[in-house]
DNA sequence: GTCTGCATGTAAGACGTTACATGATTCT
DNA sequence: AGAATCATGTAACGTCTTACATGCAGAC
């Protein structure tokens, strides 16, 4: 039965970085590992409830401001053995990606279809302007090399989402009639 | 609210090939097009009667040997429409794909962690295991040229996961430390 | 003082997986 | 005779998205 809750991992990883709130977490989420996993502060925040109620995490509250509360969340002892549990164990499932637009495709019976080229256009402009987007990324974070030594973890993820536009990019190039 | 269902849409697609039972396109689902969408059999069954329901297909009842019933879907004037109006919308957004390797790789804090070997090794087997799965499919399947045009959307999605394979095995030699 | 962002939560529903269940046919 | 595959369905559960809801803080 269970599927894997994979989510509880990342947030305990994130936590095992440094401590962090809800809204932090969701930021992360938005802009450092978005590429690969996704998920809104409306799975967040009863995920932080879950993992604390099973001692895996704890907060403190803090006020910012004369009255603004958040919740900072660390890691336990016991979080973090969970998380090396997982980290390092083996990761044998390829989790398979859905694309709109190779289906799209996949029901286009002649190459000579009209609509190929309009299609094509499409989403060459998409994957160039997200590529765009990675680069610049790239630029601004990762420009001196100290910071990819601290960030290891995130300049790789953030090179293979290059990586992967670019071949994206390159496909269609080649693929497009 | 609703979320988009592309599931009825592919369905409606492959019976717009030609009429297929519940268990054909479950077939269709693990062979063909399972690289870029998944379905079991437990979604398929239902969606087939939620769209007969709305008019989109109708079946036939075909008796097998001596009494094992199929049902054979085909696809309406509507359905067809319906289907229509989705193959040839904007394919706005890139739906992002979830890959657990590379979130591990997220966690890894330096290019020294002594896992980091034995992490790569890994996925170097399981997608160049893949990879050669996907090329003895085209090998079987599109050995000649005269089966590439009549199966022309079935080509390219195959081609399009060899691909990726390729790349993703590409980046995995290239970032090993 | 209004707009953007910070901050936290709940509710409803859609989507997807695993398991449960049953029976016929074909191949070895 | 037994195993694999064909064939269809339901039940339970877990995951994920969208919407609803509220309030504080900082910048202009």
């Amino acid at each position: 039965m269970a599927q894997k809750n994979i989510l509880q991992y990342l947030i305990l990883g994130l936590l095992n970085q440094s401590p962090k709130t809800g809204y932090d977490l969701k930021r992360v989420f938005e802009d450092d590992i978005g590429e690969f996993w996704q998920a809104q502060h409306s799975q967040i925040y009863p995920e932080l409830k879950r993992l604390e109620q099973a001692d895996r995490i704890t907060h403190v509250e803090l006020i910012a401001g004369k009255k603004l509360k958040k919740k900072q969340y660390s890691i336990t002892a016991s979080g973090i053995d969970f998380f090396d549990e997982w980290r390092y164990s083996p990761t044998s499932e390829i989790l398979a990606s859905k694309d709109e637009f190779i289906l799209k495709l996949y029901f286009i019976e002649s190459k000579k279809d009209n609509h190929l080229d309009a299609m094509f256009a499409e989403q060459t402009s998409l994957h160039q302007a997200k590529l765009n987007h990675l680069l610049a990324r790239r630029q601004t974070l990762f420009s001196q090399s100290t910071e990819i030594d601290n960030h290891y973890g995130h300049y790789l993820i953030l090179e293979h989402a290059i990586n992967r536009e670019q071949d994206y990019l390159n496909w269609l190039t080649l693929a497009q009639p």
